[in-house]
DNA sequence: ACGAAAAATCAAAGATTTTTCAAAGGGAGC
DNA sequence: GCTCCCTTTGAAAAATCTTTGATTTTTCGT
């Protein structure tokens, strides 16, 4: 995944240091030098760091505008220390509060503990590219109709695309053959088990490495199929 | 809205003062004293406050668990403060680390924090979600016919897992031997108590430690069988 | 504490469901 | 009309679940 963090201090020599930082993380990096210039880029990004002390908008103003039209994380960044200050930007809408000078190691890690939360709460499914599916190494692309397995280009017909595109867009949820003929043939399933049975041993043999021993693709026994988010 | 906070420490001055601190506050407390205890409980709160080191089952380690279950936040409390615990911490699902001694006032700032950040996203209202049953550290998730108990997966069969539905979905009922089977099975019951106490032997054998002394399967003499509901 | 009733336990037979294989049926493109 | 590939079907094998009957343990009323 690839994120963009909009970084925003009126210091250049931080900024730039937060740029090498991020970028070293394999972060995509947005530069502001003032509050203005963050309002107007956040849309753009899946995380703010924030200086608290900037000319014009501060960040704790910038950091209030923001959030009238985004749930974007946003963790600020102070050379002061004092509680005072880091109780204000908490409850201004921020996610966290770093101060200067501050250890990198730290502030990647508070990074990335934002990012995983966001993304864990659902948050970037605004930001994040839409039709694209995930389970440890089986990605489908929707959009390119794509199915790849552990770096592999898998060739699925479109029969076989469809059910596992229903699988893999309700991770985790059962399907019963019943509703997989249905979602998928439109059309009232009679008795289509063994069809379905077999298309699933097609796709296996296809995404699976044993198809004896799926690692997504897995049956629940008297009720359908479904594929496992493995993380 | 009324917050409900898991506090875990295996110190019980720690746990009396940080309960002092909350409730102030107005917030509910649970208290815990070991991991176990923690995961058990975690399915009721709002927010998780670990330490991260415990005897047995260190923060870590119910962090791990807890997020089987839950998206609640979690945030550690440490005594150490190097950066490799922290960044640990982070990325084993916490949501926010504190050092120990924590400063009381900055404690319920990102306490205050995370359960914005919490409902914010929107992920508040997933414990009352349609489909999630839990009582104690089980917990239910008919959406996705998952069973989770202490953190830990366990797969029952179809017939099991409409038992337990039926239990769990009536929490405290009392329902006899025939009651289930006309309910699970769709026919009349004629002599079919054998039956259902060999099932409820299964699921115990899946979701209790100790299925002689069932902490949530319980008989009642003579009656029938109840999942009880435990705080 | 005793005996009857209820519940738990155990292993094995019985019943279903899923997997697998091979082959027949169908349709798009040449 | 032919070919190739995909889809469906049927039947047998394998895996898994359900029920049963016999036996032991627990519970409760007396």
């Amino acid at each position: 995944m690839d994120y963009r963090i909009l970084i925003c201090d009126d210091d250049e020599d931080i900024l730039n240091a937060l740029e090498i930082y991020l970028r070293q993380e394999g972060y995509g990096v947005i530069k502001a030098t003032n509050g203005g210039e963050a309002i107007q880029a956040a849309g753009n990004a899946h995380l703010v760091l924030l200086d608290v002390m900037m000319p014009v908008t501060d960040g704790i103003r910038a950091a209030v505008k923001i959030r009238e039209f985004s749930n974007v994380p946003i963790i600020f960044l102070s050379a002061k220390s004092e509680d005072t200050d880091r109780i204000l930007g908490l409850n201004m809408g921020g996610d966290d509060y770093i101060t200067k000078p501050f250890n990198p190691v730290e502030l990647l890690a508070r990074v990335k503990a934002a990012l995983r939360r966001y993304a864990r709460l659902g948050g970037m499914k605004e930001t994040s590219e839409k039709g694209m599916y995930q389970t440890g190494g089986l990605v489908m692309d929707d959009n390119k109709k794509r199915v790849v397995v552990d770096g592999e280009e898998v060739n699925l017909t479109a029969l076989e695309y469809n059910i596992l595109h229903l699988l893999i867009s309700n991770m985790d949820k059962v399907f019963t053959s019943g509703q997989i003929y249905e979602s998928v043939w439109n059309e009232p399933a009679f008795h289509v088990s063994k069809t379905i049975s077999v298309h699933i041993r097609h796709i296996r043999e296809k995404i699976e490495i044993n198809p004896k021993e799926p690692r997504y693709l897995k049956v629940v026994y008297g009720l359908g199929y479904k594929v496992v988010n493995v993380k």
